[in-house]
DNA sequence: TATGAATGAGATTTCATTCAT
DNA sequence: CATGAATGAAATCTCATTCAT
């Protein structure tokens, strides 16, 4: 006979309790740190920031590659998320752009960027698969605003996300109260020029996350 | 008997030759490689990349800071050019802002993010006053621009840098070919936007480069 | 239910004892090296000589200047074990005086001149603290052997300690059996003339240890 | 035909006068240099304090060891001059001993302390020779002393050498207008050990400066 | 399991010595 | 000859990772 407990997870050892809380408060701490202080912080830091023994990490995570990939598949999947939310909840299919670029904003997608620099398997299958769920849902998006004529056609998913996460990059030096104020601000500039009807005519290649690849 | 050249600067020694063009290839150097491969790549890398020992990088510049001093020092110094030449040779003003926006991204001032976060003096009087030197030059862009009825009135002089510096900030991990042509593109749609009149009213704010001031 | 022990001491977790153990043998070995071999040999050989990987030692002291800080704080403590262990243990105040130079020879006292020279902070409360506690020791001795009239009334403590610590400065290229003897020999003829009764006059200005302080 | 100056130099080419000028300046900046700051100055220090570029040092000195050879010999030999004067023109003998004394710590002689350590060849005829001629002019004035019963017969040259050496040894961070007063404090002091009968009977070894001979 | 400690490999910086002007 | 510049080797210090309690 065997508790409900066991029946969810047969085939692992139940992780105790504090175990997971640990995981979770590690990955919460490293993606405070990366934010604030960039990709390079000594994993002592995060340890001491998560406040467990730097093991601990090491008991959750093989490597430095191993965290970072977590918190990377984290960044991604909240942003999904948030994605999948404004496509739910907004009325107006460019408000819905609207919201979703601020939400990822404040779910810090910027840091994936400086992330991405890191040497980590970037063709890890989580990444992949939480790669192509945004991609379907902010598709998803865009296409919905682009049918209903609110947003320039020439846009691609890919310009939104690379735009969108290079203008919440961090910068590790900086921190100040009102740097938040500016990206939304940005954003919105940004968001405006997505908007416009189309001036002058971009070139409207096929763009795909592929092309982002590093060249071997 | 003295020749000229002995008799006109007798007591500071101009600097050789070799120097000058071994200091110019680390700064150049540094610049490239701070774009492709990030902030923390080993001096040692550089000095290689230029071809020199790594002892002669510390002959130049004395220690590590010290050369980021000089290579954000440049970068603003050509930017500025860039800015000015855009405002004398552009007979519209907001080409003018269109040219100096692709140019400045060519002369990487994207870079100056990833260098900002590095820890060196960013109150050096030589900072201080390129930075003054390159807000007047695109303070001017702007306003005419703006008198002229071409650009949003709600745009500042620190968005437009801080956007185009998010915008144009390395990839380290990423360098394929046609990344600057998405660069290019994401600028061109920011530009849409600051060219659009004003629909959404920004939080019209003051803003200057004091603001993203680390808060003591 | 809980041990005595966890409940005594909860919060603050208890050294480990090879960690104790490390510390200990790290600064036994930079106090012999130091006196074998000046105060710029490299850390790693001292981290050889104590058996243990560079790296541990930096983990139990900053940085070099830390190294030495302790090193000299545990000489100068020791030192003072002696002064008071003499001032207890001799019957005649004199001998009292004698036994103390001797032991702190070979408490490798000299030692403290080779390291004042590295660059520490010499005003650091532990430093002040020992050398306080020194004074007092020595000042004990030399005012019972003078008020007994065992010693010449114009010599003061600071005229000992730092006769004491320079005859017995230890002389990096030069090992050999009988240096020790040597150094013994000259201590007993300073105290010769300590113990004389005074000849010429000395300049009797009242010496403290101030008066060695670098001139700012 | 030869000039006058080619006859007393035949073997080599005539030094010109600029470069003998160079070279004195180098000894004396070096003898300087190592009694303030100790023996393990820079070379470029040594050659900025001389007023001369380092490649002349080198032009000088095969390398940092034919240095410090120099200074050591030019050091014993100054010393040397100073006994035989003393032991010329000092009428009582004892005088004599106290003149060298104090003229010996006005020569710096104790900073042949601190070269012994650096690694040069100690073996050397220059240095040898420096060494017996002043072993020489010492013992004469001890001897005298000694046999007009105005010094201790227990007292041989070799402990009023190293004892002399190691009081006047620099202390490399301190300095002080008044650190020399100190010295000669202390000088006095001994010398009054020297000058007493003796009391307690010293282990009367023959001591030679070879006991000193690191032990191979 | 969780932790503080230990470690070697690597980055920064210095300096004796050589080179080119 | 004299010099500033260049250089590699070595020293200091950091950090990702492993070990032992």
């Amino acid at each position: 006979m065997t508790t409900a407990a066991e029946t969810e997870a047969p085939r692992a050892a139940r992780p105790r309790a504090d175990a997971l809380r640990n995981r979770e408060r590690i990955v919460t701490a490293a993606r405070e740190v990366f934010v604030e202080s960039g990709n390079d912080v000594p994993l002592d830091e995060i340890a001491r920031r998560a406040g467990v023994g730097n093991a601990t990490l090491y008991r959750h995570f093989p490597d430095r590659a191993g965290l970072v990939h977590e918190v990377v598949v984290s960044v991604i999947a909240r942003t999904c998320e948030q994605a999948e939310r404004a496509a739910a909840e907004e009325a107006d299919s460019f408000d819905a752009v609207r919201r979703f670029v601020h939400a990822a904003a404040d779910e810090r997608i910027g840091a994936l960027c400086m992330m991405l620099s890191g040497d980590f398997d970037k063709d890890h299958p989580d990444l992949t698969a939480g790669r192509e769920r945004l991609d379907a849902a902010v598709l998803d998006l865009v296409e919905r605003a682009q049918s209903a004529g609110r947003m320039r056609s020439d846009v691609t998913v890919l310009d939104l996300l690379l735009a969108l996460s290079q203008l919440t990059r961090p910068l590790p030096g900086i921190q100040c109260l009102n740097a938040d104020r500016f990206v939304h601000r940005h954003l919105q500039l940004l968001l405006d020029g997505f908007e416009a009807p189309a001036r002058s005519e971009l070139p409207g290649e096929a763009a795909t996350l592929e092309a982002l690849r590093p060249t071997p």
